[in-house]
DNA sequence: ACACCTTCGTTCGAATTTGAACAACAGGAG
DNA sequence: CTCCTGTTGTTCAAATTCGAACGAAGGTGT
């Protein structure tokens, strides 16, 4: 159980999909963070949030599974519902199943600001990523990085 | 130059792709920025500053270069520079060419700990990335997120 | 030398994020 | 039923992030 004396380190190729990856994360967050924040005043965040709930069966999730989906921590999440209360696109409900539960509620208003929202924000993830790549990479990137996803996914432990 | 009334939405394929980026990235950095933290004491931008820093010829970088290889606002680096100052892992100097420059420069504590946290780190990395895809898929996602990297870049207007 | 525009790094306030601690409840073993 | 363990969502303090505004200095054209 001892740590090697010298990893296996980055070879030039490794290196290069590694940068690549933070780099461009890194790139496309800012971006779309400033799109959003001017063309919609919603943050990257707040709007995930919108539209995880639009894609949900009743407009509804529960804020632990919402916070899943966003792959964010629940304090997180309950500043960012909050907010999004506060404007009037969501709302609280409590669960009919559990009584602990919460469950977040697009509002029509908040269904109305993802509809205005969406067009933009989709056409520069086009412009920035999906334009860019052929078929082959995107391919190649939903693949790879849904497995990485997966493996990444079980061990959510705290 | 009026907006599409219906904009081309994102395909099944587009979409595994776009998400799986997505999600990928927020689940690496939450394990990354974990075991560094409990590993190293460091936060990932930490980290990186310290990384490149290292790389540098000599320990050392203009706040705006290293601003723009990070990846981050002038701001957010001027307060992290300023962390690593207080723990001793960095320095200020002067830039000798320009007097309003600021030089961020390793000191031997910043090097040490680049030298203890980088195993870990790396090791991670490969485990939750590299030695998840194939050769091919690295090749494929370097090129790929360079080009997109490369179309941001440019681009970096504030 | 002068005015003018850009660049540099910092400061400031506001917004966001996180983990730990917490109280309330669910679910099962006995 | 009763205890015990795991979940759920929130609160809290602390850390981090960003953009805008700023003073100071560089660089250019005249």
């Amino acid at each position: 159980m001892s740590a090697p004396r010298e990893p296996r380190w980055l070879d030039e190729h490794e290196m290069a999909a590694w940068r690549g990856f933070v780099v461009a994360s890194n790139l496309l967050n800012r971006r779309l963070e400033r799109q959003l924040k001017e063309d919609s005043g919603l943050s990257h965040t707040q709007y995930e949030i919108l539209v995880h709930l639009s894609a949900a069966p009743a407009g509804s999730l529960r804020m632990t599974e919402l916070a899943e989906k966003l792959v964010t921590s629940k304090s997180g999440l309950t500043y960012q519902v909050t907010q999004l209360e506060r404007m009037g696109l969501v709302g609280r409900r409590s669960c009919p199943s559990d009584v602990r539960g919460v469950m977040a509620e697009l509002t029509d208003r908040g269904r109305e600001a993802v509809r205005q929202a969406a067009p933009g924000h989709v056409a520069l993830v086009r412009e920035l990523l999906i334009d860019v790549l052929t078929r082959e990479q995107l391919a190649v990137l939903a693949e790879g990085l849904g497995e990485v996803s997966a493996r990444l996914r079980p061990d959510d432990v705290p």
